[in-house]
RNA sequence: GCGGGCGUGAUGGAAUUGGUAGACAUAUCGGACUUAAAAUCCGUGGGCCGUAUGGCCGUGUGGGUUCGAGUCCCACCGCCCGCACCA
């Protein structure tokens, strides 16, 4: 007999699908359709086992569904503008397009033997003219229809390099190639205005039903509502124009512990006294450094700096309050002003003993140990929903909640006449511009006498020029000699074009939405959009659980209100599945100054759990890590395919783990993985050859095959795939041992293959037409389970005495409560807990378990 | 720092969602087949005590709710994801 051999029969089903055109997306009106789509990949360079499984899962999903008689879109592109094409460039030379769609080629010849039911004709890259220009098109009608913005924001600027940075290349408040501190600067930049959308993408969240809750809550937190006061502490004396400072809080009921007002080094009093003040110009300067992400601001050690200017309490004129400029302070957030209130935040508290400010509880808890801050203790911040003692309220009771004193501060406040009560979201609006090349040209033109005009359709799409070079930072658009020079769109004259680009996440923001029709002249076709959107089931990291999301679902509504996507599509995502990583064990070494060195997994032979080198050295094994290409922990999917075939990788990476949680890849599991195959290949030539006649044996084989029918789909339906695959080994173990007939063995066998072919297709294909199958197996319709197979008429339910099991007993399915009960107390076991008494109590769970209490 | 999540045998994990903890798989050990090895097949497989029937303990740690907790609540510890210019 010849041998499961994966490097003939998988090419060999591929080309069948192929030539077949079996998964070409085909629009008709006879099926419904079903698109499953995972996250697109960008162009790295190569594929690793993380996308293996991600686009497993997908294909699992999209071939079930093609089998229970979907038109199914399963697509795959590139998310291919990006900053590593251009470090690529820094670094080694070449063009940042090169290296692209070089890389894009090895990553699509890696993909291809993974034998995914991806229709490859609709396949695209970001960076194609033909994706852009559309792109540059929606940009315009959005420009058009009011959605898009130009306004100031904050940048880490690299003041040796001259050239903006991104915040992962600022290191420890230093920029990665010259170490130089950064600072934070300003500059005009396009916005997507998202925050006109925030109550709505708020609201649509609570329809979002199959979507994990956990995203839905980050998205909530993201978007952040939040019921405050705005209003304005009066000066004591004005200066440069300016005589009050308005700010925003969430707790107007602590306004009675203010101590002192905050506001930004780039608040418009700051920047006057600035202007004016070498020693506030000195702290100013001070106060910008570091970068702009939220975690370095919340981390950075809190400055301030006593402007000696004073704002009088809105409730008693008498007391002045100092104004601080203070570097935790964000100008774009509320009005980049603040009151501190020491007493009940850790940071105002913190900042007041460290500038010697009062500190004034205004609550206190109702019972309990506390020490008030102003004696040393912690600030007290209870949750808002928690009833405290007000040692300072102003309208409330004594004893109330947080939010119920918001609400009472709030309606005092407005009837003094002191601010008014606003809703306000932490979310800000979407700065697209990036100050880099390798990117979707923003297609405006700035003219002198017209201001910033858009680019007339018909000259999209603005094709970046192809020679550039990276030989020195910042834009090489920005120094172009003739890519910069252009005629105005509206009058003619000489003009300049932009010469930013967008951001990344403005690519993949709309992706989904082209793959239902990549060659249509504008950007989606409607009809194409009617029939194949929304995305029914999507797929990726929870990496993407806020911004590629939240950013997806705003162009969604943009493209809806530009009529480039149908009102349905307002929420492009139907269900959403987050998976979960490969790791990978690390295998460790120290080198004689106690380094860690690491080792290739293929450089280490593994005994009794121990890891050895090749000279016999042992090494450190740290499980269950992250894979990364400097500790050495990788796989290459590519080499553990021509070792085993793909079949084998894809059972592997779905069997171990739920697909949300990380999976651990080891030589072992791949090895009996592979090896789980070869016995079903074998089992399935053995049963392929039998003659042996109906008999006894056969009903117990089908209903334990009904059964799995059942198990596996349900799995299927519900991302268990891990479950999924466990039933199957059950189920192959049974068959094996199976006497029954060889009819009854071959339509087992034949049904194992179809519960087996989303995971491993070729394979399956090979056992169906093996024993007889018709057609294609990937076409073949989904098996049903045979209700009438699976009722059980009797039940085995466990007997616990005080919650611990103690017996069992067998019954028929239907027996009433009473019966059951009289069965349990008879049974040897609770009789002797019982010793003669009667029980206190007896919990008879139908179907389920029985609970007597003594 | 803030927001979200996760934690079960030597290992990956299962548990019908509050009802028999450890399915399925890996490592290990034992056996069959073989001159031998590989492959394959059968068995063992949380800890402790016991020849065994069986008993006690056990789901990161500590507490709580319940007839019953891996599952719910509170606190703590550890790890992971995100924090708006990484993709």
């Amino acid at each position: 007999m010849s041998r499961y051999d994966p490097a003939t029969l998988e090419p060999k089903w591929q080309k069948a699908w192929d030539e077949a055109g079996t998964f070409l997306a085909q629009r008709s009106e006879d099926k419904p359709k079903y698109y499953v789509l995972e996250m697109f990949p960008y162009p790295s360079g190569r594929i690793h086992i993380g996308h293996v499984r991600n686009y497993t899962m997908g294909d699992v999903i999209a071939r079930y569904k093609l089998s229970t008689g979907h038109n199914v879109l399963h697509p795959m592109g590139w998310d291919a503008f990006g900053m590593p094409a251009e470090n690529a460039a820094m670094d080694n030379g070449g063009h940042p397009a090169d290296w692209t769609y070089q890389n894009i080629d090895t990553m699509r010849g890696q993909m291809k033997p993974l034998g995914l039911s991806i229709d490859w004709s609709r396949e695209f890259a970001t960076c194609d003219p033909e994706y852009y220009g559309q792109q540059q098109a929606l940009f315009i009608d959005f420009l058009k229809a009011g959605l898009i913005d130009r306004k100031n924001a904050t940048v880490n600027w690299d003041p040796v390099d001259m050239t903006v940075l991104a915040n992962e290349q600022v290191i420890d408040g230093k920029g990665w190639r010259s170490g130089a501190e950064v600072e934070r600067r300003e500059l005009t930049q396009w916005f997507f205005k998202i925050s006109d959308f925030s109550e709505e993408l708020l609201e649509a969240l609570d329809g979002l039903d199959d979507w994990p809750a956990k995203v839905k809550l980050m998205q909530a937190n993201w978007i952040g509502r939040s019921r405050g006061l705005e209003f304005a502490f009066g000066m004591v004396e004005p200066t440069h124009g300016h005589d009050r400072v308005e700010v925003y809080t969430t707790r107007p009921d602590t306004l009675l512990g203010a101590s002192f007002i905050g506001i930004s080094p780039d608040h418009p009093i700051a920047k006057e006294l600035e202007a004016h003040d070498p020693k506030v110009a000195a702290f100013c300067a001070e106060a910008r450094r570091g970068g702009t992400t939220e975690e370095a601001l919340e981390k950075a050690e809190k400055l301030g700096f006593d402007t000696g200017l004073k704002c009088r309490h809105p409730f008693d004129t008498s007391w002045e309050l100092p104004i601080y400029i203070a570097n935790f302070i964000l100008m774009d957030y509320g009005t980049g002003a603040i009151f501190g209130c020491p007493a009940h935040d850790q940071r105002d508290l913190d900042f007041a003993r460290k500038y010697g400010l009062p500190v004034t509880s205004t609550f206190v808890p109702l019972s309990g140990d506390h020490t008030l801050p102003e004696d040393g203790g912690e600030a007290f911040v209870p949750p808002k929903s928690d009833k405290v003692r007000w040692t300072l309220p102003f309208n409330w009771d004594e004893e109330a909640t947080g939010e119920a004193a918001i609400d009472a501060a709030i309606a005092f406040c407005e009837s003094k006449g002191v601010g008014h009560g606003v809703t306000k979201f932490r979310l800000r609006d979407w700065g697209l511009s990036r100050q880099r090349y390798w990117g979707c040209p923003i297609p405006v033109v700035h003219c002198e006498t017209c201001g910033v005009v858009p680019e007339k359709k018909e000259n999209l799409p603005v094709e970046l020029p192809k020679d550039v070079s990276f030989d020195i930072p910042g834009n090489p658009l920005d120094r172009h000699p003739t890519w910069r020079d252009c005629a105005c769109p509206s009058c003619g004259a000489p003009a300049k074009r932009e010469t930013d680009t967008m951001d990344t996440f403005v690519d993949s923001s709309w992706y989904f939405a082209r793959f239902t029709a990549p060659r249509a002249e504008t950007p989606t076709d409607m009809a194409e959009a009617e029939y194949w959107m929304n995305v029914d089931q999507y797929i990726g990291g929870i990496e993407h659980a806020i911004l590629h999301l939240l950013y997806s679902r705003f162009f969604a509504r943009a493209m809806h209100i530009t009529g480039h996507l149908p009102e349905k599509s307002k929420e492009p995502f139907n269900a959403l599945f987050t998976q979960g990583m490969v790791t990978h064990a690390i295998y460790q070494t120290r080198d004689e100054n106690g380094r860690p060195v690491y080792h290739f997994p293929e450089d280490v032979d593994l005994r009794d759990g121990k890891a050895f080198l090749s000279d016999g050295t042992e090494a450190e094994i740290i499980p269950s890590a992250k894979m990364s290409k400097s500790k050495k922990n990788v796989v290459d999917p590519v080499a553990i395919i021509s070792q085993y075939g793909a079949d084998t990788a894809r059972w592997f990476v779905l069997s171990d783990s739920p697909p949300e949680r990380d999976v651990e890849w080891t030589a072992s599991g791949a090895e009996a993985a592979n090896k789980h195959l070869a016995r079903v290949w074998r089992l399935a030539s053995e049963i392929a050859e039998a003659t042996t006649p109906a008999g006894a044996e056969d009903e117990a084989l089908l209903r334990e095959m009904h059964k799995t029918i059942q198990d596996v789909t349900n799995g299927v339906e519900s991302f268990g795939f891990n479950a999924a695959i466990a039933k199957l080994y059950a189920f192959t173990n049974t068959l094996a041992k199976s006497r029954a007939g060889a009819e009854a063995r071959k339509t087992a066998a034949k049904t194992l293959a179809q519960l087996m072919s989303p995971m491993t297709p070729h394979l399956a294909e090979e056992i169906w037409s093996l024993l007889g199958g018709e057609g294609l197996i990937a076409n073949a319709p989904w098996p049903v389970a045979d209700e009438a197979m699976l009722v059980e008429d009797t039940v085995t339910l466990p007997i616990q005495v005080n919650g611990k099991r103690r017996s069992e007993i067998t019954v028929a399915k239907d027996l009433s409560k009473e019966e059951v009960e009289k069965i349990a107390l008879a049974d040897d076991a609770v009789q002797k807990a019982l010793d003669g008494g009667a029980p206190k109590k007896v919990i008879v769970v139908p179907g389920r378990i029985v609970n007597v209490v003594v």
